[in-house]
RNA sequence: GGGCGCGUAGCUCAGUUGGUUAGAGCGCCUGCUUCACACGCAGGAGGCCCGGGGUUCGAGUCCCUGCGCGCCCA
């Protein structure tokens, strides 16, 4: 076997991402034994492709769900993706447009054909791009929200609530894009404020020639509408107009001077015109003062006919400045003020939404809200971080109906039919043959579509099979977990609890953990709109997957923002690079020492192997070290602290073991040992190390895992199937991690030592040592190590032994000198006086502590023993320290 | 206007219930082609933890307040 110099992950990616997919290891079965866990995937948008956002959420994904694969857990993760109504049919339009046709020119089948036909082509990119990045989802069950049994769950839900009176149709005033002509939830509009005027217009008042009431609006457009003119009761400026009438100005028409509290009378001239076809405030007026309705605005923004023969037909902003120029010709424009006004957005073309009054479907909402709210109060759904919570009490206890019904032909068709005989409507699961009222036969199916939130609300319950009671619903309901970005709790998160809740009367899932948006080095939440999106397979393709996953996982504490950057992927892939470089050494050596193929314990112990009727100390430290590593490592993937977990494995495999572990055992080498107690203990950690690595980087563990470890009977096939090791009590060794650290103190100081003389690094040089006790056992035991990895040649004393001249670096425990030449001895004196200033600082600070009295009464015994130990020690490391700059000063 | 969050090394950020001399990655400086790795090794510099006040024996951590910044909802 043969490792590459340098890691290359595009040469075995591939291959694996493949084979997983191909053994069907992910492959969930309801019927095994084992604690189910399950997740289902936040589906995404079909015609889309995954970005760097969707990259983080889907390693959090594939990183608990390996754990708890490797848990022994029965885990299943369902891919499948969301068929996004809009957003879909607005791909295909623009496809459409540029051969000059609109879906208009095709009308609604061959259109909608034209969509399926575009998913089929483009469709799979998403899921092509899943399989590349490895996510251990089960494929056999991938759904798309517009599959026959996922329709046929939304058509379940729609009767059932509109048999409960919970879904109503109804001409309400709603957000509607004129560029997409569709109606649209509260919750698909962004809110911008823009910088615009405050028109002031003057209606002259009829039979009172001369007199004008001058209102004030931002959108003069409207005013063709008007049915009123609203003055405040308190306003004694206008109070003796009141009954009277005004002309409204362009059309003649005659409308009344009303009261009404909407008229504040410190906002521009105290009257507002009202107009109730085309303002959700005016509307509500418009109810309260029975006054008529008069749309001048139509579906697409244009003005109507009964905006009158100047008007009608342009556009409404055209509408508007013409409208101005002719106010101004006839001198009824006031005044034209600077202003500031909110605008509503279409989130997905950024057209200014109008607001307009037409006949919608709606949920009402708020009997389903309060169980929604009740299940997070009472803890069955746990969000994480908790602060999320709020954001979401706050919008479930301010909850609106919700608007369901789209103007579009892409999407769930509302299972509705009208009677063209009777007016009534039909609301059915099976397509009817008649009127249930006047079993006429003449209807027609409402042409609306359902918002798509509509059925990805189902989607954690849909997607296993309901409403009928399958054994994955039995087994894999209530899922286990959410992983989401914090954009879609309201559109999604709050609407699958809701309808979780009311369709199958438990939690959809148990917990919610909210991941930060990646964002981009402006810190820009990154979008296609904005078009500054970054490709993962690009960056997965220069850096490895690995590589990408981890360097994200690194950068992604909860609750916080990724910052994203190629910086950090280079670093990620450098880890990776280590790794690779670790295993390639291992096998170099392996085969120098003639070693057999070696197989793992699949009941991982931990416990190192004697060498010679000992255990050498750098196994007992890797292995205590190890076992600290898996405990904690467990610890963070368990509360979701993926990042912890990273940064740990991180330090430990770099750190620990190559550093130091790989470092020590290199003295340990004997040509044609065979496979012998060493190279179990280092295959052993080694391969541990793997398999807490396998749920960030599971590429590169399984590669090297696959290549390390003879394939024998009782070895799982994939180390995606390997036990992830669990901490063990047992083999924690507090003693052999502190002779280790005291171990690496001498090394660390005699580098120091020489690094600061500067002298030629392979040069070696005399060392002398002088400690007593437990060190010098510890010494002598581990001269060969010191000798090798600081590069020196040791001699040890005891204690009181005299010195030998050179730098000197002394610590509670042991006096280290290294013979360097006086001429390089400065840096020592700068070292020593320093350090020396810092010591003074640190002893007045713990003096002054232990001197007070009330700190003594108050603080728990083990931080005051601490605190003494520690001024002994500082006090001896002081006393010595000033010894040494002594000598230093003799010399 | 309401809510949430942020401000720690040059940059990006960790720092769980308050308790040793505050950490990491990148960048920077010095030296090194040491036979796994220059995507590397060894050593090093760099921080009144945003300002002010308070609670406490003790505050980067808790409370109040000011300043600066971000997001969500109205």
């Amino acid at each position: 076997m043969e490792l590459d110099k340098i890691y290359e992950p595009q040469r075995f990616e591939p291959h694996w991402a493949e084979w997983w997919e191909s053994s069907g290891i992910f492959q969930a079965d309801p019927a095994k034994p084992g604690r189910p866990f399950s997740l289902a995937i936040p589906p995404p948008n079909v015609t889309g492709s995954l970005h760097i956002g969707h990259m983080i959420g889907h390693t959090e994904m594939d990183m608990i769900i390996r754990y708890h694969r490797m848990l022994g857990d029965n885990t299943l993760w369902i891919p499948g993706t969301d068929h996004a109504g809009i957003a879909t049919q607005m791909v295909v339009e623009r496809e459409l447009a540029k051969e000059g046709l609109t879906r208009f020119d095709l009308g609604r089948e061959k259109f909608e054909a034209k969509v399926w036909e575009w998913k089929a082509q483009y469709g799979g990119n998403i899921e092509r791009q899943m399989r590349k990045i490895g996510d251990s989802v089960d494929w056999r069950r991938n759904r798309f929200t517009l599959d026959p049994g996922l329709s046929r769950a939304v058509r379940e839900i729609f009767v059932r609530l509109y048999e409960k009176g919970l879904i109503y149709r109804g001409e309400y005033m709603v957000n509607w894009c004129p560029r997409c002509r569709t109606a649209l939830s509260d919750l698909e509009v962004n809110h911008e404020e823009i910088a615009g005027s405050l028109w002031e217009i003057r209606y002259p008042v009829k039979d009172q020639p001369g007199r004008f009431l001058t209102v004030a609006t931002t959108r003069p457009e409207t005013m063709l509408g008007d049915t009123a003119v609203a003055i405040n009761a308190r306003d004694e400026r206008y109070l003796d107009l009141h009954g009277k009438t005004v002309i409204l100005p362009l059309t003649g028409r005659e409308i009344p001077i009303i009261l009404d509290d909407m008229a504040d009378p410190e906002f521009g001239t105290g009257v507002v015109k009202i107009t109730p076809a085309h303002d959700p405030n005016d509307f509500e007026a418009g109810k309260r003062h029975n006054l008529p309705h008069v749309r001048v605005i139509d579906d697409t923004a244009a003005m109507t006919a009964e905006a009158g023969p100047a008007y009608a037909g342009m556009d409404r902003f055209d509408a508007r400045k013409k409208i101005l120029a002719d106010l101004e010709a006839q001198g009824l424009l006031a005044a034209t003020k600077p202003h500031n006004l909110p605008v509503s957005l279409c989130q997905r073309c950024s057209t200014i939404v109008e607001p307009l009054v037409s006949k919608q479907w709606f949920v009402k909402m708020e009997p389903l809200a309060k169980p929604a709210i009740e299940c997070v109060e009472d803890g069955r759904i746990q969000f994480i971080p908790e602060n999320w919570a709020h954001t979401y009490f706050h919008w479930m206890r301010n909850i609106r109906d919700w608007c369901i019904s789209r103007q579009l032909w892409w999407g769930h068709r509302i299972p509705a039919w009208h009677c063209a005989d009777c007016g009534g409507i039909t609301v059915s699961r099976e397509t009817p043959a008649a009127c249930e009222k006047c079993q006429s036969v003449k209807i027609t199916q409402d042409p609306d579509v359902l918002d798509t939130w509509f059925s990805s609300g189902l989607w954690p319950f849909s997607t296993l099979g309901w409403p009928d009671q399958t054994e994955d619903l039995k087994k894999y309901y209530p899922t286990s977990l959410l992983i989401t970005g914090f954009d879609i709790i309201f559109f999604w998160v709050a609407r699958m609890i809701v309808m979780g809740l009311e369709c199958t009367g438990e939690v959809p899932f148990r917990q919610v953990y909210i991941h930060g948006l990646v964002r981009d080095a402006e810190r820009q939440k990154m979008s296609k709109t904005k078009g500054n999106v970054i490709d993962p397979l690009e960056v997965t393709e220069k850096y490895g997957t690995d590589a990408v996953r981890m360097s994200l996982v690194l950068a992604a504490p909860p609750g916080t923002d990724i910052i994203s950057s190629e910086d950090r992927m280079q670093a990620a892939r450098s880890f990776a690079n280590k790794i690779w470089n670790a295993a390639r050494f291992l096998v170099l050596n392996l085969e120098r020492a003639g070693a057999e193929p070696w197989a793992p314990e699949e009941k991982i112990s931990y416990v190192p192997e004697a060498i010679d009727g000992t255990v050498a100390l750098e196994d007992r430290w890797i292995f205590s070290s190890l076992n600290a590593c898996a405990g904690e490592v467990n610890k963070a993937i368990a509360s979701y602290r993926f990042h912890e977990a990273a940064h740990i494995l991180w330090h430990f495999f770099w750190d620990d073991f190559c550093d130091w572990y790989i470092e020590m055992k290199k003295l340990r080498f004997r040509e044609g040992s065979g496979l012998d107690a060493n190279w179990r203990n280092i295959l052993t950690v080694f391969e541990t190390s793997l398999r807490l690595l396998h749920p960030a980087m599971p590429f590169i563990t399984e590669e090297l895992w696959q290549r390390l470890c003879k394939d024998s009977a009782g070895r799982p096939k994939s180390i995606a199937l390997a036990q992830f090791p669990q901490y063990n009590e047992a083999v924690h060794d507090a003693e052999a991690e502190r002779s280790f650290a005291m171990l690496q103190e001498i090394i660390g100081n005699a580098r120091n030592l020489r690094a600061d003389a500067k002298l030629d690094p392979k040069q070696q040089l005399d060392a002398f040592i002088y400690c007593g006790g437990p060190v010098a056992a510890l010494v002598n035991a581990q001269k060969e190590a010191v000798e090798r990895l600081a590069n020196v040649s040791l001699q040890m004393a005891g204690p009181e032994a005299e010195r030998e001249r050179g730098a000197k670096r002394s610590t509670p425990e042991f006096d280290l000198v290294i013979a360097v030449p006086a001429a390089q001895l400065e840096k020592q004196r700068e070292r020593l006086t320093k350090e020396l200033a810092n010591l003074q600082g640190v002893i007045a600070n713990s003096e002054k502590q232990l001197s007070n009295e009330a700190f003594i009464a108050k603080a728990p015994d083990r931080v005051l023993a601490t605190l003494r130990e520690k001024l002994t020690d500082y006090r001896a490391q002081f006393e010595k320290s000033m010894q040494a700059l002594d000598e230093l000063r003799s010399e």
